[in-house]
DNA sequence: GATGAATGAGCATTCATTCAT
DNA sequence: CATGAATGAATGCTCATTCAT
């Protein structure tokens, strides 16, 4: 990489890290660009060869905010030496919570964000093939693609959704009192899914 | 009630239906004061003898549309009718995804909200007496309260953050299609609740 | 009149007083909006209360000060007086020029605009009926409405183009040299009016 | 010419027509030099090698243009061919008058400054001798040089005036309908030059 | 209480200009 | 010569808030 393409990346870098640090701190409604190029040293009209808005870094910033937490997760979770597709399951999910946990500012940011629609995003812009992630966790089990989708959708939302309460605010109890009773909803969820699939569709 | 007093509630009332139709059409972030109140046929500064600021209105709006969601369920979903409480719950659950599904901008405005913490604030606000109702409901169960407040809790997030994508977006998949699995793992996260509770807490 | 109604008006003229002022000395182009309510003495927000920017102001600028140029003429430059309609238009004119030769500012920003165009929507907007002015001017005169609108236009624009240069910069002359030419520029084009009209349309 | 001053020229030329079709379709005011250089595909820094702003490129315009009109005029339009110099000054302007015609974005960009002003500094430019161009048309003619300039003048500010609207626009009518109307003002202005010089100065 | 004209701080955005490469 | 990333002063414009009527 030349010099000056460094110091591009360098810029757009410095802007996202300053306006991830005041997103999570004042919100990013009460968070204005010159709060961001002032902070990060950088002169106003740089911010717009980067960026369209505050949101458009925004969107940058949740696609690679996931990303990071997913690979994370799948590099240190251990996840591929547990045997049962549950284990491999929870193994990732307990490190991403655990990533989480320790890292409010990031909770805080991508709580709203951890949602099926970024997930998708966040897998359409990242070089892990997660599709294949999770066929290989599922690759015993006879479910069909699309109903190994929804099983996925299922505990993605039920996890991103409560983990957000209980880590930031402990409410209604803390994570460590949550977790046990996450861990069996989540199995008792999977297990749901083994049995024999629902047949009555039902209409409004 | 006066006539004075009838014109005022008439007041509040236009700038807040105002309001809702704005926020779920633009968002809460592009609406502005000046909208509002020029859509509503009212002098701007009438809207400041009522709301603080548009977050003000904003969080009146959740409290009475949760409210309502949650009083329609009450009445007309025939929970009472049902006898064993997974079923009481699950009328309750699917009469409120019932109204959402019909109301796309309620559903829009209350999605990111139907979470525990509004839950909370509509409780309190309510003219409903919600926690007797969850103890009616569970009445039978031996379970202490706390542990069912944990369940609630579980249950209302996986609803909420669901049927939000699933509603809206038909994402994984549409709502009538969606809706035997989450009853499915609705039961079994209720029948895990049943088992002997987790004992080992796990630190991070 | 009311006195909120009152001190819109006085709002909306001090405004278009100072951008005139602006508008004949420094350019339009180089004139901005903040230069103006500075100069004005009114906050800013107030100037799009009137004015959608300073080419809406502009342009409600060309049509006041158009209208009070005519109507000027039309009342001091005793037109009426005179038989011939040839003597009626030169006074107009010879009152107009002598307005804009005493008010340089005015000729300024008038000259560019003192055009056709300009000329029908000062007619548009003004309380006075030109089309019955003119008509009154050529009565006896047996040229078709569509000839004497011709011929009004042509007057106008040699009269509005000329006078520019002229009284500016006196270049190629100034202006008491360049009158006697002008009129008798504008007597030979009256009478080339009232010769058999021209019959053979050129074809590009 | 060597192959890098070919190249030079070439960037500049480029930057020329750029800018002519983006201030003829735009306007100057909206145009920016960012988007002159982005059409021409050349970098930002390249203009000011050889302009000092879009004004002083426009200003370059403006002479290139209006040179390029007359050159043709003298060139093509037979005017050397005719005998009265009525009908050899009617030829040029006839011919001018086709081209913008034909072209109305360059109508558009030259009208406002087909006009006494810009018609000297394109003199001033020119490789072509036009004072010796005029002379030679009115050569029979006892007027002196002063007159005579009047004269060009008076017909020249009627002619770019007039043309503007009725091509652009076919307001009043249409430039066929139009150039009969003209071409008997142009003579009998030409005419009234040849009467007796006025002599009273009108005084202000 | 109700009004809406006026305010002006505050913000986004543009764009001519520079200069290291 | 040519480039184009970086700059930041300049400017347009918004909009919550006030207050005289």
């Amino acid at each position: 990489m030349g010099k000056l393409e460094e110091n591009k990346l360098q810029k757009k870098n410095r802007l996202m890290d300053t306006a991830f640090s005041l997103y999570t701190t004042k919100g990013i409604v009460r968070t204005t660009i010159s709060d961001i190029v002032e902070k990060a040293g950088i002169a106003k009209g740089t911010f717009y060869l980067y960026f369209r808005d505050k949101y458009d870094l925004e969107e940058k910033l949740i696609v690679r905010k996931s990303d990071e937490l997913f690979r994370h997760a799948l590099e240190y979770s251990g996840y591929a030496g547990k045997t049962a597709p549950e284990e491999k399951l929870i193994a990732l999910i307990d490190d991403i919570l655990l990533q989480l946990k320790n890292d409010p500012h990031l909770m805080r940011f991508i709580s709203k964000n951890l949602s099926w629609g970024v997930f998708r995003r966040a897998i359409i812009h990242s070089e892990v093939d997660y599709a294949a992630v999770f066929e290989s966790i599922f690759e015993t089990q006879p479910t069909d693609r699309k109903t190994l989708e929804i099983e996925v959708y299922t505990v993605l939302e039920l996890v991103g959704s409560t983990c957000h309460t209980v880590i930031l605010d402990s409410d209604p109890v803390d994570m460590d009192t949550y977790l046990p009773y996450l861990h069996r909803a989540i199995l008792a969820i999977l297990r749901s899914f083994r049995e024999d699939p629902p047949v009555r569709p039902v209409s409004a």
